[in-house]
Formats: C-alpha cells, structure tokens, sequence
DNA sequence: AACCAATCTTTACACTGTAAAGATCAAGGA
DNA sequence: TCCTTGATCTTTACAGTGTAAAGATTGGTT
C-alpha cells in the first residue's frame, strides 16, 4: 500500500501556514525550521527540497506577512477619499493593527534572519509600498515622482518606527516615568500626528 | 605555579568588547557567544558566571551600543545653538552615522535578542533618549512635558525606520526603478526633511 | 512495462547555549 | 602560618539547531 507520507500534496505552503502558527503561539524566537516541519507532519529536513535554506524559507513566510499587512491596510482605509484628512491616520491605524495583532510575524518580516533577496519577498514588500505610494499620489497628484517616494518613505519610516518600539516593549519608559498613562494613550497620540502634508 | 588562565581580571568588559569587534567583522547573524568565550581567550561556559545568559549579555553589549549613540550623536550636533534649524538634522546625521559605522551594533542594539529587561540596557536607552528630550526642551521651552515627550517619540521613530529600512536593504527598490540615484541622494533628502516644528 | 524525476526519510555532523561538577586561585581570619 | 571560603574558570555533557549526503518511495511519462 502507498505510505501517505511521501507526496504531501502542498509541503510548500503547509511549512508557511505552520510558521504562522508556530510565531503566532511562541513568539518570534519560538521558531525553528524542525518544528514547523513537524508540525507539517514531515522529516526535519523535508523543507530543503522546497527551500533553498531556512532564510529562504523565512522570506516565503515574511512575504505572505506583507500580503496580509496590505489587505490589512486596505481594510482600515476602505472607501475613505482622497481628500479625507483622516487618510494618513487610517493608514497608521492598520498599519499597527497588524503589527499588533500578529508581532511575531511582523518581527519576522522586519528581521535579519530572512533573506531579503528572495524574489517573492522582494514583489510582496514592493507591492505593498507601492500602494502607499498610490494613495499619496492620490492626495498629491501634482507632486513628482520622486517627492512621492520620498513622502512615502517617510511616512512608512515613521509608522515603522513607532511599531517597532512599541513593540520591542524597548520604550516602556514612556509608561513608568512619562507622561502617557498607558499604551492606547501612546497610541492614539501617535495616531493624531500622522499627516501627509507634515510628511512631505 | 600560577595558571594565568584563572581570574582574568576583568573578563565581563572582555567580552563585551569581543562582542563588538565579532560584530564589527562578521556581522549580527555572525555573533555567538561561544565566540566571544574564545575571543576573550576563556571557555565556552566562562560567561555564565558573569551574565545569567546569552540575551543578558547582549543587553550589556547593546548598553554600551546606546552609550556610544549617545556621543555620537552629540558630537554630531556640536555647539549648534537651539535656534539653528539644522539641529534636528543635525540629530538625525549623527543617529546615522552611528548606524553606518556600526550597522550591526545597531542590529543587535534593537534586535530581539537582547534582554530588554536588563536595567543596564535600559538605563542606556533611556539615557539616550533623555538627551533627545532635552534638545526639543531648548528648542520648545513652553511646549509640556507630554508633548516634548510625544515629539521625542516621533523623531526618533522617523529616524529610527528609517536607518533600519536603510540597513536591512529592504528597500533596494527604491534604487532599482525609483526616482533616487544612489543611497547618499536618498539619504541627503532624508536628511534636508527633518524639522522639529514638522515633528510636533 | 520500465524508467525517471520529484518528493520524502534516515543518518550524520558541526555548531549552538547552558547545566553540573570539579579545579584553581586570592584573600582573610584562626 | 595555615586553611577555609568564595569567586572564577575548566571540563564534561546534553538537548536542540540547520543542513549535507545518500537511500527509499511514488506518480507520471515515454
């Protein structure tokens, strides 16, 4: 009879879906190639027959990250015009709701452990900026090319920024000696600030 | 007669600056602390008597990271007076010739890895930050504690995305098909947006 | 029907952090 | 002076990591 363990049907995603699962419960340093393999029920070194090595295999993961941070950007934007003020805002707000709700993946996609040379990183990453990029040429449409990638950049650096050391729990200081009586206050702060014509 | 391999002498501050130079020269994925044990001519477990573990040490390491931010930061600014709007350009020059000069120091300074716990680290970082603080507080002398506070944290966080999105090369793409020639053009119009009255 | 390429397993290895127990030394009190 | 004590370092050992190499299995192709 066929041993059901040889020809997994789609090792490749399930080893991705398994990462996400393995971030999402253990954290960011939680995640070895061994246990995702396990958990896609196949041999240690199965994944290298889909993934050149495990940096290649993390920047698959990191690249369906930034799938899901565009649609979750998308999402907290939905039909909200051009003009709306509150645009940047809504950008920020989905932007850190998913850094939020899933750090250890955004940890990942941020890190050095992948490799950024991955081509569907590359085009996940890019696709991703380059909505950004759309909508501020939206808000901007007399602006040139590159004084909308320079607004872009700086709008992502910022909110990149603000994630990371939100998380990082590295800033924690602004809640013990600072002014800000707790992490929404922080939050929703930052959130107010946030405005393309400040940025450019 | 004597085993000079017994009692160093100041084997904690050994190490750590082992810790830098590995990576100085091959880089944060290049650091272990096996390396450092060997570096600093002692055994693999030595350390453990002077740091509970491998991420406490890194925090040690990454304090002495921030300490050295601080300075250069300040060497940066110089005796530029508060009124000089190329201070906070100034700020973020310094910021990123430090993550430059030592792209995996500053990897380290704000990987995961590292024990933000540890109250060596921690004093740094907030040392550091601090100063930053200070410099808006001359430059807004009325604004309140909560907004010179809430500003820190928006330059930091433009400067911070920044370097990282610098360093990590994550964002080659703006030199493949976007609008910048080199990484100093990009880095020189960075540089030329920074502006505290933006920030606040 | 026979082969072949793709896919997975088994085995093995070097390297990692760290726990446990023993060796060495400097210093202070009897 | 001796010898005890605690700090410091070593040796040994172990579980866990990524990955290289070689063998087993399978489905599709000719």
């Amino acid at each position: 009879m066929p041993n059901t363990n040889y020809h997994h049907g789609d090792l490749k995603q399930a080893l991705i879906i398994a990462a996400e699962e393995i971030l999402d419960e253990q954290g960011y340093e939680g995640l070895t190639l061994r246990k995702c393999a396990a958990r896609a029920g196949v041999s240690a070194t199965a994944p290298s027959h889909h993934f050149k090595n495990a940096s290649n295999f993390l920047a698959a993961v990191a690249a369906q990250g930034f799938e899901r941070l565009s649609s979750e950007i998308a999402n907290s934007v939905g039909k909200t015009k051009a003009k709306d003020p509150k645009l940047a805002m809504l950008i920020g707000k989905g932007y850190l709701s998913f850094a939020k709700k899933y750090p250890a993946r955004y940890q990942l996609m941020f890190g050095s452990k992948v490799d950024s040379r991955n081509p569907d990183f590359h085009q996940a990453l890019k696709k991703c900026f380059n909505g950004l990029e759309d909508m501020i040429r939206e808000v901007f449409p007399k602006d040139s090319e590159r004084k909308i990638e320079a607004t872009a950049l700086r709008m992502w650096s910022l909110i990149h920024g603000f994630s990371l050391l939100l998380l990082d729990q590295r800033f924690s200081l602004f809640l013990e000696n600072g002014s800000f009586d707790n992490e929404e206050a922080l939050e929703n702060g930052f959130l107010k600030t946030l405005d393309f014509n400040k940025a450019r």
